[in-house]
DNA sequence: AACCTTCCCAACCGCCGCAAA
DNA sequence: TTTTGCGGCGGTTGGGAAGGT
């Protein structure tokens, strides 16, 4: 024989907990203790079943419960911990103090998730939606913005035939007129050659990535080390020199949140903002990228 | 002001692993 | 060893709140 039911469920109160039901079961609990939770509503007078209790006190009642915003910490932990886990829910709330598995899972429900997706990137595996995202105008971004350089790599990684296509239309000369610095603009709408080779497509991106990660390192502006433009590794790259607001500061960067106090943003807006750079790096205007393109595009 | 839609979150449901009987 | 319930977990729901028309 198995053990007794826990209970009865016929008869048994369901729905929202009235406060005369929270007094009671907060007093039982501070009096006997959090456990048996089979016998516990009958001894505490309660018309609910074990389960309901449990969850009403762990969710609700327990007194450690930190109720109100997530702070951007906590988000940040809570973002970390998801591109690791996935969704469980109960190990990401046992590294955030005060916040149980139901109040997370909701969050990121209503909030993280939906940003992420606004943001174009797919909640579950913490990379970019390519089926979502513009390849050209991260393709004009990249080469009118280094910064960008992140996505063209994750595009690539994901889909590098989708980039070819929008790198190279076929049949088409050449057609990329140099202007001075951080001024690049790459005509889409005109076919580009941008010095891919014919005969490996499939390592034309990343070698021309490695080039430019290359002449970026020479020139001390970036540490740029690692290509994978998950969330998780964009955070856990601290040390690799792009400004987040998150990240370790560089000497001449103010965070968005000090050390010593909690953050909070009063907006999704600012949300979007913040979390959008968590995918940044930060090359200085200083960097002058044309030798570049003169040396591995333009002479290809 | 009234109605409708969307959002949020507390609570429930159902499943699973473990342990009691 | 087998059966069965408990405790815990993740997924889902429904009702109230908030916002829009």
């Amino acid at each position: 024989m198995g053990r007794a039911p826990c209970c009865d469920k016929n008869g048994l109160k369901k729905g929202p907990w009235t406060p005369e039901e929270d007094t009671k079961l907060i007093q039982y609990i501070q009096a006997h203790g959090a456990a048996n939770w089979r016998t516990l509503p009958k001894n505490a007078g309660l018309e609910r079943c074990g389960k309901s209790c449990r969850l009403r006190w762990t969710n609700y009642l327990r007194p450690d419960i930190k109720r109100g915003r997530f702070s951007f910490e906590e988000e940040e932990i809570i973002i970390q911990l998801h591109s690791m886990l996935g969704n469980k829910w109960s190990a990401i709330a046992s590294r955030l103090p005060g916040r149980t598995d139901n109040e997370i899972k909701n969050y990121w429900n209503t909030h993280i998730r939906k940003r992420l997706l606004r943001m174009g990137i797919d909640p579950v595996t913490h990379t970019p939606r390519l089926d979502l995202l513009d390849l050209s105008s991260i393709l004009t971004s990249v080469l009118g913005d280094p910064s960008s350089l992140l996505n063209l790599q994750a595009a690539f990684t994901i889909n590098p035939q989708l980039v070819l296509q929008q790198i190279q239309p076929p049949n088409h000369p050449p057609q990329f007129q140099p202007q001075t610095s951080h001024q690049f603009q790459m005509p889409i709408e005109t076919p580009t050659n941008i010095g891919l080779s014919h005969d490996s497509q499939q390592n034309s991106v990343p070698s021309y990535m490695a080039e430019l990660e290359k002449l970026l390192l020479e020139q001390n502006q970036v540490d740029y080390c690692s290509g994978e433009a998950s969330l998780n590794n964009a955070r856990q790259n601290r040390g690799y020199g792009y400004d987040s607001v998150l990240s370790t500061p560089s000497s001449n960067t103010t965070p968005l949140n000090s050390s010593s106090t909690t953050s909070f943003v009063n907006s999704e807006e600012e949300r979007d903002s913040y979390c959008s750079d968590l995918f940044n790096f930060q090359i200085p205007q200083t960097l002058d990228i044309t030798d570049f393109f003169c040396k591995y595009v333009l002479d290809s």
